[in-house]
DNA sequence: TAGATTGTTAATCGATTAACAATC
DNA sequence: TAGATTGTTAATCGATTAACAATC
């Protein structure tokens, strides 16, 4: 659920497409079997494909390594986006070690918490004007999390990912990116409980 | 990103309105006010409700037992969901710990891992099927996500809510939620670089 | 009653899919 | 050439929004 910004469905396919790309060996691959790779259509891929890229080759597809650079040119990975995050509990600190930033060259440069070996928060909202960061990882306690909000925003801060259970408030120029982790297993409940009953079970 | 299911759009609203409603404390709350809150139009929110639950009150709105009750039965979250989760990294600890399930009546039953004080993978198998655990949580590193998740398919689980950055090999009858945090942050971060140029930093 | 809120019908919008022509 | 794959146009589908009538 993004706040403050205009849904595009194709954008969130492109880092599916930049992921499997890049376990790729050949140096074409056809929107057809990218597709199938995917469990997409084969035309929405080319469509995405078209939107970002330049044309592939009939009967031979796209080069791989072309369209690896176009959709990180595109979505703006060639830059490195810095990262703060706060709140380092078992959320922050797996999100913290997460390997799997990298790969879009996102960088968590500091990790803030009251407790243990952390920045302490108080220097928050220095850090991210002195080091020039727009992007902040919200993971603490739902109490908290409006007021490390503000601080954040207020020190320049331009997104924000939310892991606290609570709408945030900000100004319009922020995006705010909320993520709920048991609404998504509970999407996936009902799903299951649909089927369920659809076999009689 | 959802295998093997049509995906709902206002289906992902509801654990969001009943979020929401179990913070009311008025017995009444209106279609307008609740769309305010979670930053949504009201003539959706309304055609959602309509969908789940009995008609709102001109003037006075809707009862708010009422729309929590409904919303739960349409879900299926008045019958405890039992999960397991496999893979104790930090991922699956928080997600063992977290206390926001609880909400949706779901239980995580047992934790997995081959370190640490958590029960033995070997007995995975034998676990769900003796217990009827039809929901699993694949927390383990990518390289063993597909083994897992055989043992889990072959034992019984229906749904699998997958943190491995690999797309599994199932059966059509079992329903996969791919949950990638570095392709939900890489999203957010495309739609910050969008912004950023718009408006010429 | 007047007014706030409801539910519904029709219009709009966007995304996906189907059909097909173009190309190497 | 024949055939696989491409890109595009039109049709379909579903979700959202706008307009408005109904209700307490």
């Amino acid at each position: 659920m993004l706040q403050n910004c205009i849904h595009e469905a194709f954008i969130e396919r492109l880092p599916l497409y930049l992921s499997k790309l890049t376990t790729y060996k050949e140096n074409y691959v056809s929107s057809t079997r990218l597709a199938a790779d995917l469990s997409l259509g084969d035309v929405q891929v080319r469509k995405d494909l078209a939107k970002v890229s330049k044309a592939g080759k009939p009967k031979v597809g796209f080069l791989v390594e072309d369209l690896i650079r176009d959709i990180n040119d595109y979505m703006g990975f060639n830059d490195q986006t810095k990262a703060v995050i706060v709140g380092m509990g078992k959320i922050g600190q797996a999100l913290y070690l997460y390997p799997g930033f990298k790969s879009f060259n996102i960088h968590i440069v500091k990790a803030f918490d009251i407790n243990g070996s952390y920045e302490n928060p108080n220097g928050l909202g220095q850090y991210c004007q002195n080091h020039d960061v727009h992007v902040g990882i919200i993971t603490v306690p739902k109490d908290h999390a409006q007021a490390i909000c503000d601080v954040l925003v207020h020190h320049g801060v331009k997104a924000i990912w939310n892991f606290a259970p609570v709408r945030l408030d900000v100004p319009s120029h922020v995006l705010v990116q909320n993520e709920n982790l048991a609404h998504s297993l509970s999407v996936l409940i009902k799903h299951h409980n649909d089927r369920r009953y659809h076999h009689g079970l």
